[in-house]
This record gives structure tokens, C-alpha cells and sequence, in this order.
DNA sequence: CGGAATCCACAACGATACTG
DNA sequence: CAGTATCGTTGTGGATTCCG
């Protein structure tokens, strides 16, 4: 059982498995997706109106990314009009416990975030 | 006690606390210095060689946002030549239990990535 | 409805050179 | 030793338009 000083000793530093999914699901949006997800399928449509901000390139690149390193799934039903529904993978839905801790570790700590900030901008 | 769907919901969502932690050590190289910080105080120096392929800007930069945050604590040592020493603050190490556990779960799960890729990649 | 294609702006990042 | 300053590159994300 690996711990960060494993993790990120020797010739695997730069190229750590931390790194590795940092680089998947630490864009803009990948969490927020996953997180959403967790409740259960999402029609694209649902995910569009779901997360305020996003653009439509964006979720589908997002969608697509998640789909291709097997966090979620993607279900097309051949109708008209045409039915997509994303739903998370059983990779996906173990994902969400350590997305969890990191948003708990955020909403409880918020506020020494934002005192610290403004100190240091104070300072400058 | 807060759970994803709470920190996701209403006028939060795109400014969730998910996106606020993201923003702040989702980059290139912050978590990696919390991680190497975790075994104690670090030179600038010690950093710069620990981390391979890091630059001495994005080092420089990533310390700067850490300390902004309260994530790290920067002291010098008013010698020559210079010494200056960078710890992780109580914020910053009780950040470094979660990071761990997606670093965990990156370990655990890094087989089944990159089999879904590799999958996804000759459909293509 | 659920995308794909294109173009563009901006910020992150890296390399290099210089400094107290 | 521990940075700062400047520049060039790259990647990510947003706006818009078009399609089955």
C-alpha cells in the first residue's frame, strides 16, 4: 500500500500517479461532472442546463474525455429526437470518495483560505 | 456536515468549494510540494532538485500562491549566503490527507485508465 | 436534441538571462 | 542561494456556426 513518499520518490516524480489524475480530472470541469453524475444518469441536455457556465464544447469534450479514460459511460438510444444519457462507471463512482474529501477539506476550511489571502494582499 | 450534493446545488455551483481548492492547488505543481513538504521544512534549493523538470519560475510561483493561501510558511534567514525555508502550515497539512487519497486511488486504479484509453484510442 | 467544426483569447508554463 | 524579469510557446476554454 503506496503512500505520497512512495508516490513521489525515484524516476516517478514528475510523472507520479498523482499527477496522472490531476491530469485527467483536474480541469475546469471534469469533478463537476462527476459529481453531478453521482446522483445517478444525466441526459446531455440536463448536464447543460445543470452547470450554469459551461459552454457546449466544453461539456462535450469534458464528456468525452471522462468517457475515454472509463470514468463514465455513454448510452445513445436511437430515437427522434435522439436520447443520450452519461452515467458514471463503476471506476467513476469510486473516484467520487476522494472528490468528496477534497470538497469536504474545502468547505471547511474556506474561510482560513480567504482570511490568509487577503493578509498576504494587504501586505502588497 | 456538507456532502457533494450541497456543495454542488443552488448559486454555488460553478463557484463551488470543489473549484475553489481546485483553482488554488490543481495546477502543474502545488500538490507535489505539499506532498514533499509533508516530511518536513524544505530549501528553495532542496525543492528545485527534488522536483525534476521544474523551473525556477514555476517554483518560484507556485511557493507564492501556496504561502498566499496560507498553505505554506516562508521563512529566511538573513545570512550569506541566503538561506530561506518553506514548511507546510496546519492548513497546508491537513490539505495533504486528501491529496493522499486521490493519490491512493490513482495508484489503486492506474491499470484500469489506462486500459479504457488504450480501448477508446484503437476504435479511433 | 446532441453534438461537431472552426476560430480566437487568455492564462499557464518553460527557457533564458540577470541580480541582491 | 534564492530568487526576478522577459520572452516565446503551448494548452485550455469560450463563442459561434453548422449538422444528423
Amino acid at each position: 500500500m503506496p503512500d505520497i513518499e512512495q508516490i513521489c520518490r525515484g524516476d516517478v516524480v514528475t510523472a507520479g500517479h498523482l499527477r496522472d489524475v490531476l491530469d485527467r480530472v483536474g480541469d475546469k470541469w471534469s469533478m463537476l461532472v462527476i459529481s453531478l453524475l453521482e446522483h445517478g444518469p444525466r441526459r446531455y441536455g440536463q448536464l447543460a442546463t445543470d452547470i450554469p457556465g459551461i459552454s457546449q464544447r466544453m461539456l462535450t469534450v469534458t464528456l468525452q474525455r471522462l468517457e475515454r479514460d472509463g470514468l463514465v459511460t455513454r448510452t445513445s438510444y436511437p430515437e427522434i429526437p435522439p436520447r443520450v444519457e452519461y452515467a458514471l462507471s463503476p471506476l467513476g463512482a469510486s473516484l467520487q470518495e476522494p472528490i468528496s474529501a477534497l470538497a469536504q477539506w474545502a468547505y471547511a476550511h474556506k474561510d482560513e483560505f480567504l482570511a490568509s489571502r487577503d493578509r498576504y494582499d494587504a501586505k502588497a
